[in-house]
DNA sequence: AGAAATGTGTAATGTCAATTACGGTTTCAA
DNA sequence: TTGAAACCGTAATTGACATTACACATTTCT
């Protein structure tokens, strides 16, 4: 923890050698850590890949824990901040949820992202605070902008909502279930674009009108007919 | 791998000395697993933990991954059955959504589950078939489970569906979304009985009807149906 | 009982990777 | 130009295990 309080409000600056030698250091170890994970990474296998030497990789980020963190810092705020949910209030509901469904999922099922979600659930027993910040950083935001938008199509009369808050979870949750956690099980399960708008649709679907048409007075209706 | 194949249909033996053994180092190991991580975890830890030797440990299981493999496999077994679901097939839906929705997400969020599956997800990469063979074995049996008993309420007319395959999965899936996912990156969030209720209604509630009460002929109607 | 099979303890072996040390080199600002 | 601050390479230094070896004890089976 040498000279690591740089500037967080200036323009581009020249990049300086040291904050070269950084930036491949991260984009080294997100390599290394998310192919082989958080121990079997070797820290010269990163120097390996980047460049420079392991003293300078030490002094840099003290140890190895140091550099973990590091990158992930790094990674969620890039992650998320490409994600910038640009919603107009003014989006109908259907459409709107789609997009944003769609959007999110997209993001997480690349194998990037699941494979940092792997890795940051695994570790949650070891660096607790990594997978609170993760929520904290990522998701919520997201949820954020969420609440926002099912919020100004209340006002505007298109839809009606107990819990904005709720439901917004709620409906994230869900969209991200049908395929993600899936895929976090199984390498293989890759579904296409075409594929995350049906599961998608499905859910917005289900969201606004229910899936099962519920007939709770029906009581001898044998074959229904459709 | 010398005298592996034992008894599977006969009844409960004595237990023979290697049994007890194998019981015995089975039990730390799961101990030490969910404790430690899998790299981290140590046979010798185990060995200590679980008395006998470091020879007899190897002996019996050859390696650290086949222990590791021989634990997962007992213990997956294991949570499945004591998941048992006994719907009746004339419970009605509401009523029975609520019991298998209480039950799974109670059983997940159950500390030795979410620990489970951390380690499950986490090593997705390095042992790809684990996450499968979990899968298979363990979330792909209640979903069948759920997808009879809709059939049989649809069957006996209560409600009406289009692919009781994908509407079991999304059932599954929410439900266990609303608190689960996010239990797996907070260890402090542990929701008690009450609250999983409450979950698993709002979800039930929605699944059936829909959350959001949409008023689709303020504008342009579209037809929802896929 | 007594041999064969198994289990037990302890102490190697061997590997691997985090972390340091150190002497030489490059960058850069004054 | 020049000296400090940062780098670079390489080679220790350590510590942790996984995995084996070996000599001895216990159980099991006939």
């Amino acid at each position: 923890m040498t000279a690591a309080h740089k500037k967080a409000s200036e323009i581009a600056e020249p990049l300086s050698r040291g904050d070269k030698r950084r930036a491949a250091f991260i984009a080294a170890a997100r390599e290394v850590f998310l192919e082989q994970g958080y121990e079997a990474a070797s820290m010269s296998e990163i120097v390996l890949r980047a460049g420079g030497s392991l003293s300078t990789l030490y002094s840099q980020f003290g140890d190895k824990q140091g550099l973990f963190i590091s990158m992930l810092d790094a990674r969620v705020r890039q992650i998320t901040e490409s994600m910038g949910v640009e919603l107009s209030a003014h989006t109908p509901v259907q459409e709107g949820l789609r997009r944003i469904g769609e959007q999110f999922t997209s993001k997480l099922l690349e194998p990037e992202s699941l494979e940092m979600y792997r890795l940051i659930v695994g570790l949650a027993r070891k660096f607790p605070e990594i997978p609170r910040e993760f929520q904290r950083r990522g998701p919520d935001k997201i949820r954020q902008a969420l609440v926002d938008y099912l919020v100004d199509r209340e006002a505007a009369g298109e839809i009606r909502l107990e819990d904005p808050y709720r439901t917004a979870t709620l409906f994230l949750e869900m969209t991200r279930s049908g395929l993600v956690s899936r895929a976090l099980l199984d390498e293989d399960v890759r579904p296409d674009a075409e594929e995350i708008r049906r599961s998608v649709n499905i859910v917005v679907d289900m969201f606004l009108h229910g899936i099962i048409r519920y007939q709770p007075d029906s009581r001898n209706q044998q074959s229904p007919k459709t």
